[in-house]
RNA sequence: UGUCCGAUGGUGUAAAGGUAGCACCACAGAUUUUGGUUCUGUUUGUCUAGGUUCGAAUCCUGGUCGGACAACCA
């Protein structure tokens, strides 16, 4: 090729220009990122762009990530969701270097704390939680010190020695940093550094009885596991300060934080608190529900870890405030199911077709392409005969312009099948059409076509004595509004009541009998579909991922 | 009335003082045995007022707007 150019180098996000930055000077001769969940929840696709980004970066640089569980605060975890959420970074498809828990840094943090405390930077305070918060000030007011302030090294090692004996009781006292009552910074008036809690831990049972708070221990782990970059979201950035106060004053390996800012999806929620509500107010059923924005639900779904990892590729990283239009996320999952999903076809809504020139008990088998988008992917047979079933909402009595489907005189083909031609409408008493009398054309038969008939329109069918019946669960999104947490009032009153529609009517090819958990189906001018865990012998049960592209539909909703 | 962070089409993200680009969305056309896919094209943008400069999205100053910060949560 004459084209020379370097290929194409896309252009660098922040991080990356820091991290080359870092690269080229020496500071770095690699890097080590992590992702440090605490585990008190499931998590979202929140999540998702975090771990994309911390293993991502790494691996492009050649570095490693750690899986970090934050587990500072025994009162919220739980080893349930360290589970899940192992599982979850597993399914997206990433491998950490090291799996570590803060808890596990207990002692040295422990020896930290003294540390701090024989340099005179840590003290113990024995007010309440009510007088630490009024001492502390406002942002515009600066704070002042008690007089537990001024306890000497010695007391403050021996009074921080019987916390951790389980002296006292939660409350009573707590550890502080000493550093300055007056920042504009509310985060360096002293923080505290430990607390009492007499709590069984998930993994260190009754062993501790103080516990490291989050900014004594997030830091400290970074440093202990020499992470280069620890990058977090936006609402960090006042942690920074501390953060590299800490370091400092402890003279420990030099971690830095980086913030990104979240990245937040239109018409859904990702906040624990609210999601928790719609689990535990039955609005969805269960963390794993296919509308939930969770990495299970979206498993459950059958969003597939490439295209979330597409997805979080495309929306990128950055600093300011932002609202991903959902669109993009279900563009990235259409992409990566359309390559790979087996075409099938399911009529959901049927209407019964009787082809009054098709031989009278003959049947045949047709064949069609399992994914055109895929050469290699082979055929599949589909039986055909005199009575087929086709989507009611694929006839029209009366049409409109350019409608492509079935009417009274009008022909279509039958997806890999014939041609065939309405030639009667039988209703019921109410006058809705209950079966077609078509005929066909033999000679235009799918791939020997011979017949020179030309139609506008390729149906779905199926045929009527060897269609099974399936479930199908079509999801919409959750919320009725971009950004339900921001709109006036209860959150769950935005909630899109048709979020959820059952059809159990459903009738599919018989190929579709040996559809297995994993499995993803396009089903032909319907949408992707995956296999629901709720499926049981001889009744499969079905999800929509997300519906095809429908230019008819939306030509209709501009009429 | 404090400190910090941010502001580029409808959305997300690039352009490190020198052609405002890419993707999604939208729209139009071509192809199509899925009104799918694919292909081609089009519309739309630098918050504001000054300043520095031959030249500013980029640097400086003021303003405006949005967000974060006063948990013994992370």
């Amino acid at each position: 090729m004459s084209d020379n150019k370097p290929t194409e180098e896309r252009s660098l996000n922040f991080l990356e220009e820091i991290i080359e930055a870092d690269l080229r000077s020496g500071k770095h001769t690699s890097i080590i990122t992590r992702f440090p969940p605490e585990p008190n929840g499931y998590l979202h696709i929140g999540h998702a762009s975090s771990i994309c980004l911390n293993f991502g970066l790494a691996k492009k640089y050649h570095g490693t990530t750690n899986l970090r569980f934050d587990d500072t605060n025994p009162s919220t975890e739980e080893t349930e969701y360290v589970e899940s959420i192992k599982a979850d970074v597993k399914w997206l498809g990433f491998e950490w270097a090291r799996e570590l828990y803060a808890s596990d840094y207990f002692p040295q943090l422990y020896l930290f704390a003294e540390k701090l405390i024989e340099k005179g930077l840590a003290y113990v305070d024995d007010s309440s939680g009510e007088e630490i918060a009024e001492q502390k000030g406002t942002p515009t007011m600066p704070g002042y010190r008690n007089r537990y302030s001024d306890r000497s090294p010695e007391e403050n090692l021996k009074l921080f020695r019987e916390m951790k004996e389980g002296k006292y009781r939660d409350g009573e006292k707590v550890l502080r940093a000493k550093i300055d009552m007056a920042s504009p910074n509310m985060l360096m008036r002293d923080p505290i550094l430990y607390r009492i809690k007499h709590v069984a831990h998930h993994r260190t049972g009754h062993e501790w009885c103080i516990y490291p708070m989050y900014d004594f221990a997030h830091g400290q782990s970074d440093s202990i596991e020499k992470i280069t970059h620890s990058i977090c979201t936006m609402e960090f950035v006042p942690h920074r300060e501390l953060y590299d106060w800490l370091i400092e004053k402890l003279g420990i390996f030099p971690s830095r934080q980086y913030e990104f800012a979240r990245r937040n999806l239109s018409y859904t929620v990702m906040s624990k608190r609210k999601l928790l509500q719609l689990v535990n107010e039955k609005h969805v059923n269960g963390w794993d529900d296919p509308r939930m924005p969770t990495i299970s639900g979206m498993r459950r779904r059958g969003y597939t870890p490439e295209a979330i990892r597409d997805f979080a590729d495309r929306i990128g990283v950055g600093k300011r405030d932002n609202m991903v239009d959902v669109g993009v996320l279900e563009f990235c999952v259409r992409e990566h199911l359309n390559k790979i999903s087996l075409r099938r076809m399911v009529v959901f809504d049927p209407l019964k077709i009787t082809i009054s020139n098709y031989p009278e008990g003959k049947s045949e088998l047709l064949l069609s392409e399992n994914n055109p988008e895929d050469t290699g992917g082979g055929t599949r047979e589909i039986p055909f005969s005199g009575e087929i079933w086709i989507e009611k909402e694929d006839f029209m009595e009366n049409p409109p312009k350019k409608y492509f489907r079935l009417a009274p005189g009008q022909m279509v083909r039958l997806k890999s099948a014939y041609i065939i031609r309405c030639d009667e409408v039988k209703k019921n008493a109410h006058g809705e059409p209950v079966e077609l009398v078509c005929t066909y054309f033999p000679e235009s038969k799918s791939g020997e076509d011979t017949s020179g008939l030309k139609v506008q329109g390729t149906l779905h069918w199926v045929d009527a004595d060897s269609a099974i019946p399936v479930e199908i669960r079509e999801y919409d999104r959750l919320f009725r509004v971009e950004d339900p947490g921001s709109e006036e009032g209860d959150f769950k009153s935005y909630i899109n009541p048709d979020s959820l529609r059952i059809i159990s009517g459903a009738l599919a090819e018989p190929a579709l009998a040996a559809a297995e958990m994993g499995e993803r189906f396009q089903f032909l001018r319907k949408g992707y579909f995956c296999p629901d865990k709720d499926s049981a012998k001889g009744r499969l049960v079905f999800n929509r991922t997300v519906t095809l592209k429908d230019a008819w539909a939306k030509e209709q909703k501009k009429a």
